[in-house]
DNA sequence: CCTTTGTATAGACATAGCCTATAACCACAG
DNA sequence: CTGTGGTTATAGGCTATGTCTATACAAAGG
């Protein structure tokens, strides 16, 4: 047994194709096969049951790659030390960014961080929070980009700046007029809220429901899975909707007259960097940290915050 | 970089030696030498540094051999999955199992087991509740056998037997003469007790520090390490100690004399082994644990037992 | 300064892993 | 029943890698 057969066999398992798992390995289709067959042998048991078209792992094949999986990830972590102790600052960087964080603040950033790096290949996915934690856990990511996360155990988190929401309000309703508003002063029924699961949601309900009037359960409520989709809402059918900063910012003044700020203390979030413990890439996020806090704007002002 | 090469770095981090380290690995000491230098020519860090003697790890070095040992655990777990699908009744099994037991459960039942079982190499080590948990947790041991672990979230307990507790009293006792003893008729300050850290002996001190006349403190204390030093030190110097029933089981004729049952409820404890949860040799541990069920004379009687 | 003890290097050899070419298998169309 | 396309397995040759023996080199001790 070797590092490589796991790899083959953690291939095919992607790929359910030994062409295709092949190329991905880099080798040819018979390489491939004769490695997993060695493999297979040495074990003494088959792996994939190549009767089905496509292929499929054995049941005792699916545990055996999966332990492949924990053998692979403990070598690259092997490998990350050296080259972090090497100073190298190349390798790869797998960011999750939760969505509402994810447009607004990754074309700020990724395009110097790439240039400044060039050695460090990116991968973003978008996810929301829970799921980013599942993935930290399990190894699959390096770094999460979120919201006040959990407080887990095996987690670590680091701040990068806090951002304020403000609300959008259109102009039929009483708000457009104040220069300034409070949480308690926005209806429910009025308010377009993100689909459930985005944490963006939670912090707005809490930040509104501390003001307890909400019945919940009236007339028709849609809910968005992005920003930019609120605010067309309020834009077409009235209402508002609560935004946060950089979302803010990248609005066209047309649009930014729509914006009300609230009164102090202003709500906000925290928005840091969240990685496992474990982690060894610490030097690559310590520079996705500093470019990012070099090019988000600085935002938060002297006044009161209420972080939620 | 191959599991091979970890193999290496890791042994001769055991043996801080060449020559040695490489019968170890039943190779010769240039081909040891030459995988390390290759090693660290991949990784581009000095694992060791050959100037001291005995040879010793440097820093990063030191990090890498351990998450070398990493490595090769996940591997041998999977190579063990792999064996037990195959029925495979061969392989290693490391026990650990804590004094009091040890001395009367090991003979036994390892001379059955190995007849049972030839393809299984038995390692067995002795240590305390504590530092079995540890090991366990680490991966060092396979199995341990135990009375009463802490409900640790990562270990699984398997009950083996129950044991009664017998007291074992000088001619020169008040409770030589009695038939049936309690707990609270025991002077503290004539029992004999085991050393800090074993099990057995906070048991004993929970079960007559129910009758809470322990001035503690008082006179001289004498704290053994095994059950034979205790009854020898009562042989000879008077008092009491209490014993586990397979120890009393192993008394001559003449000193189960000195032997005394306690009132029912009969304080006893419950034997068990204890295996990580993740523990992929379940199908050697059910052996162990059939074979030590078959050789262990049937102890508890119906009566009540005070499982402590 | 030579011996002892320990590690590194050199050169030879076997083999493990890779490649290309091709066989074998299977489903399906004609 | 047979040919064809898609897929995996086998064969034979080449190279790189891991291993060995023999020996050089380095450091410490008498």
């Amino acid at each position: 047994m070797n590092i490589q057969q796991l790899e083959y066999i953690v291939a095919l398992d992607q790929h359910r194709h030994f062409v295709q798992a092949a190329e991905h390995c880099f080798v040819t289709q018979p390489t491939l096969s004769m490695m997993i067959k060695k493999l297979e042998e040495e074990l003494n048991v088959k792996i994939f049951d190549r009767t089905k078209q496509p292929i499929v792992p054995t049941a005792i094949g699916r545990q055996l790659i999966d332990q492949a999986r924990v053998l692979l990830r403990e070598a690259r972590r092997l490998e990350e030390m050296a080259k972090q102790y090497n100073g190298d600052l190349s390798g790869e960087l797998h960011i999750g960014v939760i969505p509402t964080i994810a447009s607004y603040l990754l074309p700020a950033f990724v395009q110097s961080f790439i240039q400044e790096h060039p050695a460090i290949r990116l991968r973003v996915s978008e996810m929301i929070t829970e799921r980013i934690i599942r993935e930290l856990k399990m190894g699959n990511l390096d770094v999460g980009i979120v919201a006040s996360a959990a407080d887990e155990a095996t987690l670590r988190e680091i701040p990068l700046y806090r951002e304020r929401f403000f609300a959008f309000v259109s102009e039929a309703t009483a708000l457009f007029d104040k220069q300034y508003i409070l949480p308690t002063e926005i209806d429910p029924n009025e308010l377009w809220l993100l689909e459930e699961g985005h944490c963006f949601r939670t912090q707005i309900q809490s930040l509104c429901e501390l003001s307890k009037n909400s019945p919940s359960g009236n007339s028709f409520q849609y809910r968005s899975g992005s920003i930019e989709t609120l605010i067309r809402m309020v834009e077409r059918s009235g209402g508002v909707t609560i935004i946060p900063e950089l979302a803010m910012l990248d609005l066209s003044e047309d649009r930014k007259k729509f914006i009300r700020s609230f009164q102090a203390p202003v709500p906000a979030r925290e928005v840091g960097l969240v990685v496992n413990r474990e982690q060894v890439k610490m030097h690559l996020i310590d520079l996705l940290r500093s470019t990012i806090q070099r090019v988000v704007p600085h935002l938060p002002s002297d006044e009161a915050l209420q972080v939620l």
